[in-house]
DNA sequence: ATTGGCACTCCGCGGCAGGGAGTGCCAGCA
DNA sequence: TGCTGGCACTCCCTGCCGCGGAGTGCCAAT
């Protein structure tokens, strides 16, 4: 019983303080949620909760403040999951619907997120590991140089130019892209590369030269590590919120917002299964963010996790609201490169 | 004579205001700078240039602050182009030359005007509309879909997913992709979409249906003016340097950066000529960016602008070298789009 | 036209007191 | 054993005061 109410004074304290932004006290407390018991038994509790490190004060004499490890029991056991507002989901289906290619998917996607969560929004571009070639097209521009373009199941379109020695015929041409599509066309890409590898080798001659250069380029195209670390940002104007807390939340952030790889490792890996990941403060990486939580899950067709996605913001944060709405948008999402 | 020096007394102001982000006296003026003069002279100076409306002072008996007219004079007719250094030049050169595509040009640039200046960058995409068609390419997927692979000149890819009511014969297929860019290869995209819709009304019945819908997905990417706004963005986290004015400069800036349509008004029609446009705080179109700078100008293959690129930053800014930084990169990707 | 001198203004800073919010503890009660 | 009211205490926050410093504006002298 008594545990259960120490349990009930963790969540008010959680709820108000992201509400409010402010230490709230034991009176405040009471007033604001019906606990049915006096300030000084909520003082007690608080007393114990401090005790064992869910909760901080500031200062002595002011009101109490979640910790870390506050919040992660609060995530972990007495956060009920809040259902999207009808609004909401009535917001994802219009803003996604409209979408005309990968790219844009993306785009709107990460706007989505930022705006529904008023955090900052990261999704990572399906990653290139497990998708399969759909087509591979040779277009010859003026002289020697060849235009690849590798489209890939995810629809994403990656393009290279390859200068050759001595220009193609059209016949020649024609050979070539019907063979390289023969050998990948349907392969995931780890087994194109070797199929391009193959075909490279058994070559006549005289085009051996061109053939081994676009199998190059395009095995270049789909190992590009490069891509793999792609990602969209958005919602940077709502760290604007926090700016009482600029130097200890909002700076950190922004430096990590450029580095995509950083961005990347905070995410960390694409979790499958519909789970939605919540890393709180300092059991991040980097001490540098310390102040920052991250709330992620992974996306893609099917059931396989292709990319990861989610926002980044202050510890401070509606946790179950933000829960709700990554993992709205990454089921839709993976709804749309379900279809595509 | 007394002109002269009340403006290199304006210069000095600039300078050592941008450098220190304090306002500037009159002692320390007559230190730093050899004016050879007294403190008192300069004070007259600095009167004359008040009652002109070049500086202010943010409260009585404080130095003097440059005011947007100040600026404006100084950019106009006061400073001297700052050669890039060594080192900076070597920059652009390795940073820009490994880029593999469109999106990595752009993506590159964008970073690297950031680092160089130290300010928010934004590049525009190169725009559609004087682009011309390099290729078209159709993809029969499963069933009766279709993707259609739209290939610009400027080395932009777009693509749309069209349905079919029946799905295409191989030789129908390669029938229509022949046709197709007979009609619109090396073409601008106004003329294609004529030359398309032509193709599309002397067609034999059968395919009839099926020309028409993938030409109307062609013309809508073509069209498409969603890619006329795309703009990347990179150095938000410049802005961490002037956390003091954040609510005037860096909290409206950071919003700003989130509306793309914003941006691109903000870098204005793209300057063509390698002229470098420099607007200053309430000059530009939105009173809530009244403290902030854009710096901007055109790029493009050959002497035609294409899009626009630039930085934006707080009034407080070095000109100089920013302008310098932005024309800089400005004349390397346009030679980097002439290669391609 | 320039300069040195001088009085004046205003900011920024530290110290200080008062009010308020919140706590910890203790004794009393069910 | 657990809850409650009361009470003293701590600490923040605010406003106030006084001071030093930087900078100005003006004036008389050159």
């Amino acid at each position: 019983m008594v545990e259960d109410r120490r349990l009930a004074v963790l969540r008010a304290i959680v709820e108000d303080y992201v509400a409010t932004e402010e230490p709230v006290g034991s009176k405040a407390l009471v007033e604001r949620h019906g606990l049915g018991v006096s300030p000084a038994t909520v003082r007690n509790d608080m007393a114990a909760l401090e005790e064992e490190g869910y909760i901080a004060q500031p200062h002595t004499s002011a009101g109490r403040v979640p910790t870390d490890k506050g919040y992660r029991l609060f995530v972990d056991r007495l956060s009920t999951v809040k259902p999207l507002s009808m609004a909401e989901r009535r917001a994802i289906v219009t803003f996604l619907d409209g979408s005309v290619d990968l790219d844009d998917v993306v785009h709107r996607s990460v706007r989505l997120l930022a705006q529904l969560t008023r955090q900052v929004a990261v999704v990572q571009y399906p990653t290139l590991a497990r998708s399969t070639v759909r087509h591979v097209d040779l277009i010859a521009l003026h002289d020697a140089r060849l235009l690849v373009v590798l489209i890939l199941s995810t629809g994403r379109v990656e393009q290279r130019l390859v200068d050759l020695e001595d220009p193609l015929t059209e016949t020649q041409l024609t050979d070539l892209r019907s063979r390289v599509n023969r050998a990948v066309v349907g392969e995931r890409i780890a087994e194109a590369g070797v199929a391009l590898h193959a075909l490279a080798e058994d070559v006549p001659g005289a085009d051996r030269a061109a053939t081994s250069r676009v199998v190059t380029a395009i095995c270049e195209a789909m190992s590009d590590h490069r891509s793999d670390a792609r990602v969209a940002v958005s919602g940077a104007a709502n760290l604007a919120r926090y700016g009482d807390s600029f130097d200890t939340a909002v700076r950190p952030l922004l430096e990590a917002l450029e580095e995509h790889v950083v961005l990347l490792k905070l995410l960390g890996e694409a979790h499958t299964g519909g789970a939605v990941t919540v890393r709180i403060g300092h059991e991040g990486p980097y001490q540098e963010l310390a102040a920052t939580s991250v709330v992620a899950t992974g996306y893609g067709p099917g059931e396989q996790a292709l990319a990861s996605l989610g926002i980044v913001g202050p510890t401070r944060m509606d946790y179950p609201g933000t829960m709700a709405a990554v993992r709205a948008v990454a089921r839709y999402m993976s709804r749309i490169l379900d279809e595509a």
